[in-house]
DNA sequence: CGCATTTCTTAACATTTGTGAATGTAGCCC
DNA sequence: GGGCTACATTCACAAATGTTAAGAAATGCG
């Protein structure tokens, strides 16, 4: 997912205002929402389901998205997060319209903006400015997987742990542990050791 | 990198036919290859020095690159080998003209056919298809990335290091084993000790 | 409320991996 | 050849993490 500061004034920054409803929002944001539907997701209800093709991104209002994928073994591995702002969608599924090997699901009640992909493709097309916007959410989740990377290169899980709180704050205490221990790469038990030596 | 199975009879088929010097090629292909320079790396000479902006694209014909970063405490982790027939670019660098806190090196006498970012975009502009092509070079990155993280996810230095082996054949043999461990995410010992207990 | 279920914690022990030091080995330069 | 350097291996020990099992705490539900 995207995590988008607030610092630049472009037409995509527009549209992310809006997106959050924010007061000061100029015409170009409303009409691009239109594209977009609102729905909403009970805690554990499905944006996609494994196996399926994607067919939307969505932009997440409130709650709370996990990607999860399922090992060789059989196992449901926890790949990513996506939290109040955060864009979510499986792209290799949404771009090339093939079953996707990833899950997202609900984690609590989750209200997301969804944006279909024919709507985006006459989006694109009305506001070829939002093509490029589109690319940066792509690029940046690619930027994320390749820092997840170094991070499992270089840190242990207690400094896994530490990135995690700084890059989603507060989901913590909104998230059951074993998932996070999943995202961290490592068994709960051992998670629970960390936060025990790092409360005290 | 991207590494390409030769399955199908696409224009962007045909040129990788071509690069791979394939003798039956049209002729698309060939004025495709006019936009790209050939150059030669010594080994531990740079494709792309840190901290310097990528300004093209590789295609390696013979040789071995591999990519670097720095981590937090100074030390350098090997992120990723490119092998003949694979793309080799800074992805972030290259479209976004910023500097890269990557490296990349050959680790022997290497062959590249590079795509400069201007004939880049001249040739997106004469091949509408090829930007399709470099699209998908870039997306297969990404998917490699994702499927990395699932690696650390689920698997040991043991697991890490067949897939290793699988993922770049005989790269073993030619590659100091440091690097490798360095890559695997684990101390050299570790990956002599994981050696010893396999060959046993 | 009381019970059942799920999640979290703790502990003991096993396994994996890291670390530091010593040694081995191969290539290279003079 | 002798000596230097870089790399790989081995070993002993330390630290991190996994595994199994048990119990505690939280949660949901009748």
């Amino acid at each position: 997912m995207l995590r988008k500061d607030r610092a630049d004034k472009s037409a995509e920054n527009l549209l992310l205002r809006y997106l959050q409803q924010d007061e000061t929002v100029c015409e170009v944001a409303e009409i691009i929402l239109r594209f977009f539907d609102t729905s909403s997701l009970a805690e554990n209800e499905h944006l996609l389901e494994q196996g399926f093709i994607c067919r939307k991104v969505a932009f997440v209002e409130s709650g709370i998205l996990m990607y999860y994928r399922t090992d060789q073994e059989g196992r449901e591995v926890i790949c990513d997060f996506a939290q109040e702002r955060d864009w979510a969608t499986q792209y290799k599924s949404f771009s090339t319209q093939t079953p996707s090997p990833f899950g997202i699901k609900a984690l609590e009640k989750t209200t997301v903006k969804t944006l279909s992909i024919e709507s985006l493709q006459a989006l694109n097309k009305e506001f070829p400015e939002f093509e490029i916007f589109a690319r940066k959410i792509i690029e940046n989740e690619f930027f994320d997987s390749i820092n997840k990377n170094t991070a499992f290169q270089t840190l242990n899980a207690e400094q896994r742990y530490e990135q995690f709180i700084a890059e989603f704050p507060g989901l913590i205490h909104r998230v059951p542990q074993y998932y996070i221990a999943s995202y961290l790469g490592i068994a709960p038990q051992s998670l629970s050791r960390i936060r025990k030596k790092r409360s005290s």
